[in-house]
DNA sequence: ACAAGGATCCTCT
DNA sequence: GAGGATCCTTGTT
């Protein structure tokens, strides 16, 4: 399993070199095809409004969990990065199951196995606030894969709020479709 | 103690 | 393509 030095790196390098790893709770594996990067000093970034006891975990060690609850509904799972003191993460934006289908489809339903969108890789993992500052060593926790043949990079997703050089940063990666040329952005 | 809004998803038209 | 769901977190009174 990817160990806390792989997070303790610059969070644009973690963010990209997650796709193709494998998030694992039980029976159930997520490999990762998507995901965005939230830096130090990002105003897009949770942390840029200060520490409060839901983003604390942004600031703790590398190598754990930060879960929240947005819009009421959905759990976001994210991977916090950089050295114990600096607030970054990744947020898990899309998967592929590769194991434990019967249970993702049980856990979403008639949502079926489409994972593009971070709440349903949360809903797929039963993830839920209690997991926040979790450590990934145990029961969740993220494995090495092979890495995608190309990798898109875009604007990350529903940040109007934040400052322009932060909305319009590149910072949304995304494993290229196999056998597709680049589209969709 | 209160009000506002959110790193979204699903359904229906 | 638009709107509602749904409730916690946060900053303010």
């Amino acid at each position: 399993m990817l160990p806390p030095a792989f997070y303790d790196r610059p969070t644009l390098d973690v963010a990209r070199d997650l796709l193709g790893a494998v998030v694992v709770r039980g029976e159930v594996r997520l490999r990762i095809v998507e995901a965005e990067a939230y830096l130090p000093g990002d105003t897009a970034a949770h942390a840029s409004r200060g520490r409060t006891p839901r983003n604390a975990p942004m600031w703790g060690p590398p190598g754990h969990a930060y879960v929240y609850l947005c819009y009421g509904i959905h759990h976001m799972l994210n991977l916090v990065t950089e050295p114990d003191g600096v607030p970054a993460a990744v947020l898990i934006r899309g998967c592929e199951v590769v194991g434990g289908h019967e249970l993702v489809r049980a856990r979403r339903g008639r949502g079926g196995l489409d994972l593009i969108g971070p709440g349903k890789v949360g809903q797929a993992l039963g993830l839920d606030t209690s997991w926040s500052g979790a450590p990934l060593d145990g029961e969740l926790h993220v494995v090495a894969g092979p890495p995608p043949a190309a990798v898109l990079t875009s604007p990350r997703v529903g940040i109007d709020y934040a400052l322009p050089e932060h909305r319009d940063a590149p910072w949304r990666f995304r494993a290229a479709a196999e056998g597709s040329v680049v589209s969709c952005f």
